[in-house]
DNA sequence: CTGAAAGCGCTTACAG
DNA sequence: CTGAAAGCGCTTACAG
């Protein structure tokens, strides 16, 4: 160990390596616009950059030019499904095309106030709506506040939220399709989750009244017994019962019940979930499920991000109310 | 929108209100050691601050102490378990407690080197190994590397890794105490999942052998007809036969096709999952698993990353070789 | 097309 | 106990 550590190069080490000035090597390294520079200076500075392991500071760069690249997204410690994941993923390789980074963080780790005093990100992405004080806070450290509801919640301000109803209505769809002409919508306890079902049921009652149906019932369950007295209400109701169940965990959970009644499924009751958990695969019988697609959303979210950062986008796709597909049927043996 | 919007304060704002110095601010502010401030001005400045909304520049700070107070954890997309989401939590809450802040960044969505452009942590905690490349990026950056691994990989360096071993043990352990003499482990396809289960059956095989019990069997497979032949084989064995799945979604399709095959579960195999997963609750039979505890793990890692930062920590637990309660068995109807 | 200089908002020796 | 001043590493008008 006698080396002494060396230090870590600046710009000005580059700068002088290329035989240039320290804002020649910054107009190369941003590409900056208004400037032109000539081929030979580009490739001495890029080429002195690359030796000598040149890394910009994040912090001089936000410091000084007023603006971060960094977008944070706020994620509910319950919100750990892989879909969820999938769609922060694809949200961050939007952005990533347009020079923004995305990192998240897990909330209740620690307060946003005290966050904030660590990182400085140029906008926040809240995956469910933010306290009051906490937006104050954003708007009070000029960072942009954008709404990606990944569920319904009431909110005034403009804000992307996953299409809920289209995912009723790919339940109802289905259950119709396959001849269940009884719908109802169950949903179980929601543990330390603030999700509603709202918006799902909405979207199969909408289904349902548009194809003529009978209109679709809610059922929700805080425990086995409160369940099994719902089952027993389904089972009284005459045709073909069709359940529509908020997620896959409640499906298999209502499945466990009706294979403990004796029901016969898909002949008197089918089920269909909702997120296409591995599980639903191995169930008995096999649980019908529907896929969410979070690429449009993702793409939204993306998009009002960008603007609100104001950073133009020639990609002519709209946000907000998205009519792309959002949901997959994935059929097996409950429907 | 006549009023021109505020500019942020800055230290020099509050400073002013106050009627101190910028120095005396950042004293007050920081709780700076060294610096003995009276009462009347430590009041007059936090009033000052508080009044004015005033909130640091992180940029700042980090540009001129060259430190930064964000841990930045590297998250592969594919570990999105809730256990996964937990750990970070807890991590986040232990640094937290030091004065550390935490982000993730769910990789692939962009490389390293572009993350290190717009965000400059203090350290990056990783839960697989990152690329030679990418340790190499971290040095040269001057931030600490700390490998937090949820997993077993081979490693020379330092890590702190969740302890694998323990969790097969427990396993094998409960088949053991359940009466099943013949253990096998299994496990299945990981789609873009490095896991390897290897120090798990390691802990189910030491588990076994120092209860003088059969040698354990290691399956893996790759589509339901290996998984049949497994299964086949299994039941030419005498005795009874315990199945150590190695995780949850695993033992549910074990589970799937032992029905399949009319197996006799518990009576012939017995069949103990990994995770805690929801959906276990629900199979036929309700599946028997352990719940694996990531406190200790988080603790470890915080403590890691605390002594990388050259932070003191006066609390004793020891780093590494934990021995702490790691898992706990949910004993349900399949053994 | 390139360079000298100012300044972003902090922290930290240093002098009093 | 408090303040004046330097400087972290960048970017960006501005002058040439």
């Amino acid at each position: 160990m006698t080396a002494s550590r060396p230090r870590r190069p600046t710009s000005a080490d580059v700068a002088r390596a290329a035989g240039v000035s320290r804002a020649t090597v910054s107009f190369v390294l941003n590409d900056t616009p208004s400037q032109t520079i000539s081929p030979a200076t580009r490739e001495a500075v890029l080429r002195a950059a690359e030796e000598l392991g040149y890394m910009p500071s994040p912090h001089a760069a936000a410091l000084r030019s007023g603006r971060s690249r960094l977008v944070l997204t706020l994620v509910p410690h319950w919100a750990s499904s892989p879909t969820v994941m999938r769609y922060l993923e694809l949200t961050g390789s939007h952005l990533a095309e347009h020079g923004l980074l995305t990192a998240t963080h897990i909330e209740r780790s620690a307060p946003l106030r005290d966050l904030l005093t660590a990182v400085h990100p140029a906008a926040v992405i809240s995956l469910v709506p933010l306290e009051p004080d906490e937006s104050d806070l954003l708007a009070r450290a000029g960072i942009a506040e954008v709404h990606g509801y990944i569920a319904d919640f009431p909110d005034k301000t403009p804000s992307v939220t996953l299409n809920q109803q289209h995912m009723g209505r790919a339940q109802a769809g289905h259950l119709l399709d396959r001849g269940f002409d009884r719908l109802v919508y169950v949903s179980g306890p929601r543990i330390g989750h603030p999700v509603r079902p709202a918006g799902r049921l909405e979207g199969a009652r909408a289904e349902a009244a548009e194809r003529g149906s009978l209109p679709v019932v809610a059922f929700s369950y805080t425990d086995t017994a409160s369940l099994d007295a719902a089952i027993a209400t389904w089972l009284g109701l005459p045709g073909r019962v069709g359940v529509c169940a908020f997620d896959d965990d409640t499906a298999l959970e209502v499945l466990a019940r009706l294979r403990e009644h004796g029901t016969d499924i898909p002949g008197r009751v089918g089920v269909v979930g909702m997120d296409d958990i591995r599980a639903g695969e191995f169930s008995e019988p096999a649980l019908t499920t529907i896929r969410p697609d979070l690429g449009p959303q993702a793409r939204a979210v993306a998009h009002a991000t960008l603007s609100a950062l104001g950073i133009s986008v020639d990609d002519e796709s709209p946000v907000g109310s998205t009519t792309a597909q959002v949901a997959a049927v994935v059929q097996r043996a409950t429907t």
